[in-house]
DNA sequence: CTCTGTGCAAAGCGTTTGCAAACGA
DNA sequence: TCGTTTGCAAACGCTTTGCACAGAG
């Protein structure tokens, strides 16, 4: 039994062929978009549906396997879940980097001056990467 | 000539009835789903149409005048355009608010560190509100 | 007066659903 | 074996488009 179908058992899902592809994928690229993830799905599966992606994607965000992330002014891609990070958007590219930054210190803040219980945080700079600048 | 024809002449907008009252909603109510819109829309014209607010909400973005603000798992709504903020989302009565918040030394210290050169930030924090909390 | 915006109906497109067959445990 | 998943096709819902008329500048 191999690594993604351990972690499809810990979220309640069964192993299936397409979705072992699919935490494949994710853990591969990072972050996919649903189409990216037909075509790439297709290279294995002649025949996978996009009904099948579709459904998959969203059991596996209810069983919090992985999350979407709402990118301003473009298509949603999904990630596997992994510990608080936010995301560097490339607008030309499209390339989706992840960064470790703590913003726990700063909802603490936006908590107790709001009064707004904060339970998560999700945080998006849009911009150019590296090699776009030039 | 009222302040909202005002604004939307700076954002080279004709001021057309419909574009005056999505301006006045948008003040009024800070954020509003575009079925929100429409709805608050059709108190003041009987026969408005859904494609009327489609077509105006996108060349309102377009045109700086709005933006569109992307949220975890509901739908997106809009805003006038103003300076740089956070939101603050309830879970629970879907309720957005704004606070301000200067990301620009945290964007700052990013872009130095990763060499992505950062051009906006979107910052969402989810939870509940004051009143959502007992 | 001219060009743009509106409302309506139809088209478009991404996403979901129902169902029979295939499959995982 | 039993309940779940897959693939297909159809349905769905949100958004966009084309067009004729109305309205802003």
């Amino acid at each position: 039994m191999n690594t993604y179908t351990e972690l499809l058992r810990i979220h309640h899902l069964k192993a299936t062929p397409q979705r072992l592809e699919i935490a494949y994928a994710l853990d591969k690229y990072g972050h996919l978009s649903i189409e990216a993830l037909y075509e790439l799905l297709r290279n294995k599966f002649n025949s996978i549906s996009l009904a099948t992606i579709y459904k998959n994607i969203n059991i596996m965000i209810e069983n919090a396997f992985i999350q979407e992330v709402k990118i301003p002014h473009t298509k949603s891609v999904y990630e596997l879940t992994k510990e608080t990070h936010a995301h560097l958007v490339c607008e030309q590219c499209n390339q989706v980097i992840d960064i470790q930054l703590d913003l726990n210190p700063l909802s603490k803040n936006i908590s107790e001056s709001s009064h707004f219980q904060i339970k998560t945080a999700n945080l998006i700079f849009s911009g150019l990467c590296q090699v776009c600048q030039k």
